[in-house]
DNA sequence: TTAGGACCTCAAGTATGGTTGAGGTCAAAC
DNA sequence: GTTTGACCTCAACCATACTTGAGGTCCTAA
């Protein structure tokens, strides 16, 4: 068969045609191209956006879907074997953000104990943690000098 | 005192200056102004601004941390009772999230014991899931009729 | 052969969570 | 009294993840 159009991969993904244009420009697929200019994907190319999807629903941002799948071989079509390797990377992170994110719930425990949320000694307090925090957040958790 | 300026209330907090003028803009803050025009805090705006700094932290939108924020008394000062109540409230929330996440890694678990990532039989495929998904997520987890 | 739908590119718009800069005012120290 | 730093508003810009629209081409079926 001679690839298959972009209309029938959204179909397929659930996909929107814009959203596989643009997924495309961010090099998370690269399909073929008819002469005339007309994208053709592939079976595996289906797959790779399922894993786009699924990723993307873990939480996990384009680029560093695009960063994980770029470990997937290039020059052939990638195995089970390969798929199993990629998701237990993503599972290992995942695993961490939960884990970060169950630490910090504990802590809101600590502080909703003490009543406290803004004072300096509050287990919330501590800036280092690489928790969920993405993009650019707060540089600090909690101000000093709080002694109301 | 006469209020707390909002370069004080920035040290105070962590935040920038810009930030909470944006956090005003979006409601979650109110202070008073001075004749001239120049912003004055309260001790309790603070607090305020630490609890928003939390909550993001904790991956809750301004949106949602406004409408919780809404809670608090409007009259008085909140109190720690006020405050508990209110981070019980995001606790519970918290805890639906880390949930949602368990449950989507167990999930992916099971797929990469079958390897498959993108069959429709996937546990994977349950679109009606309330988990982490937040913004423009995808219509479909998987597609179907992917019987590569 | 021609109508229609599906495809193409490129630019601009949407929402979130801010930052940055221009242009101007206010207040306290010298 | 004037200068300096902190404050003010408003508009524009950054990134992320897309959608929408304009203007045009391709392909298939009647």
């Amino acid at each position: 068969m001679a690839g298959i159009a972009i209309g029938d991969v959204a179909r397929r993904t659930g996909l929107s045609v814009s959203a596989i244009r643009y997924y495309e420009d961010m090099g998370l697929v690269r399909p073929d191209r008819t002469a005339s200019g007309h994208r053709l994907f592939e079976k595996a190319d289906i797959r790779r956006l399922s894993f786009v999807m699924i990723a993307q629903r873990l939480g996990f941002s384009i680029a560093e879907i695009r960063d994980a799948l770029s470990a997937l071989p290039g020059g052939r079509t990638p195995t089970k074997a390969d798929w199993t390797k990629l998701s237990r990377h993503f599972r290992r992170e995942l695993d961490a953000r939960i884990e970060g994110l169950t630490a910090l719930r504990n802590r809101l425990d600590g502080c909703i104990g003490c009543g406290c949320l803004s004072l300096k000694q509050c287990a919330l307090h501590n800036p280092e943690d690489t928790i969920a925090a993405k993009g650019p957040g707060p540089r600090f958790l909690l101000g000093d000098e709080l002694k109301d």
